[in-house]
DNA sequence: CCGGGCATGTGACAAACGTCACAGACCGGG
DNA sequence: CCCGGTCTGTGACGTTTGTCACATGCCCGG
């Protein structure tokens, strides 16, 4: 549990506070060493590769470039340390987007404390941490919107009447209305403000 | 800097993960004792009464009891400890709140780690610690909404249609539609949806 | 008791929304 | 080449929304 078997770690979190005080509560760990901290996705690419860490804690939801774009591009350079996402949001969605960008960890802020530290060696040992709420209603629902519908429907969900969204767009104003439509039948809502919040609650943005 | 001089501290957060890692964060402080955690703000009620704690730190959302709440019933208990707000949200409307509830700290979870810290110490010696960013625009506008308007908006944020609206609070829904038409004009919004966003993302709900 | 707020309801109207059927344009595979 | 999708647009239709003027009832202070 020391010298060469610490497992170092690198936290990326775009609120300090919070940042702070999982590095507290990981330095607590004999066998773990926080070796960097990030506060956006950009700055803990720098560090991963100055560092190279063994495992890293990131949050999804930060400015610039979020956790799922991180997780996508340490992969793409083929850094070898092993992710791990921390976040508020139990998102199938979300959870679907890290698998597919080789994230080895998905664990929710409510989670008990100590099991941040138990993901980390689990990962660190080529396992898996994902969170048992999410684990099986993962794959409950696929996201049903195409391109065109999400486009709409966040827009709409900004409080945009069709005449907005189809000059941003360069759709005519029928053209919005038709895909609105189409959404909020896929969704199950009964209108785009419904629509929105189901999608949105989903992770489809 | 110890025995009777360590400042007693209960922190209320919903979050276990980032509970446990705030503990860590202040137990690293010498002069600051973690005497009891909670996940809610009813449980916080209880703990302060037992614990009697110097200074309690608490998230604002929170299942059940927000942290608002709470400070309200610490206030009209005339507990003595002092109440440091934690939260996300740089929402006026909940720092307003907050003072008005006689709430002697409010920080972001974005300020830097050891603020925290030095916020308690303060205010343990009768000062206020207010998050800068927040200071001075606390006072640019007032909620102009009244409870009926705030209740409809509300739900029709949720994407309730006038008619549903109308059944659940047992109005007409002639009445909902104008109280919805009150919320958008007061808010200078153009349409229900937008009323919505402009009010929950200021803090009123 | 009167007057003025406030909460609630009504009716009417234009605008926006949601739905549907359908039509042209494009693009790829057989 | 034609056939089948997908994307986009149109027109029509009934429903919901947003606005306004106005009516009713209720309570509180003078």
């Amino acid at each position: 549990m020391k010298g060469a078997n610490v497992i170092k770690v690198l936290i990326a979190e775009d609120q300090s506070l919070i940042l702070g005080a999982l590095a507290a509560l990981l330095d607590m760990e004999d066998d773990i060493e926080v070796v960097a901290r990030a506060v956006n996705g950009k700055d803990a690419l720098k560090l991963a590769a100055d560092t190279s860490p063994d495992v890293v804690v990131t949050d999804i939801e930060m400015p610039g470039m979020t956790g799922l774009e991180f997780a996508q591009a340490l992969k793409e350079k083929q850094h070898p340390a092993k992710v791990i996402i921390v976040t508020t949001f139990a998102r199938p969605g979300y959870l679907r987007r890290a698998l597919s960008a080789g994230v080895k960890g998905y664990l929710l802020k409510d989670a008990p404390a100590n099991q941040l530290a138990e993901a980390i060696r689990k990962v660190k040992d080529g396992g898996k941490a994902i969170a048992p709420e999410l684990a099986t209603e993962a794959w409950d629902a696929d996201d049903p919107l195409n391109d065109r519908e999400r486009q709409v429907l966040r827009l709409a969900g900004e409080g945009l009447t069709s005449g907005d969204i189809a000059k941003q767009l360069f759709l005519s104003e029928g053209t919005v209305r038709n895909y609105l439509s189409e959404a909020i039948g896929k969704l199950g809502a009964s209108n785009r403000i419904e629509a929105a919040r189901i999608a949105r609650q989903k992770g489809w943005l």
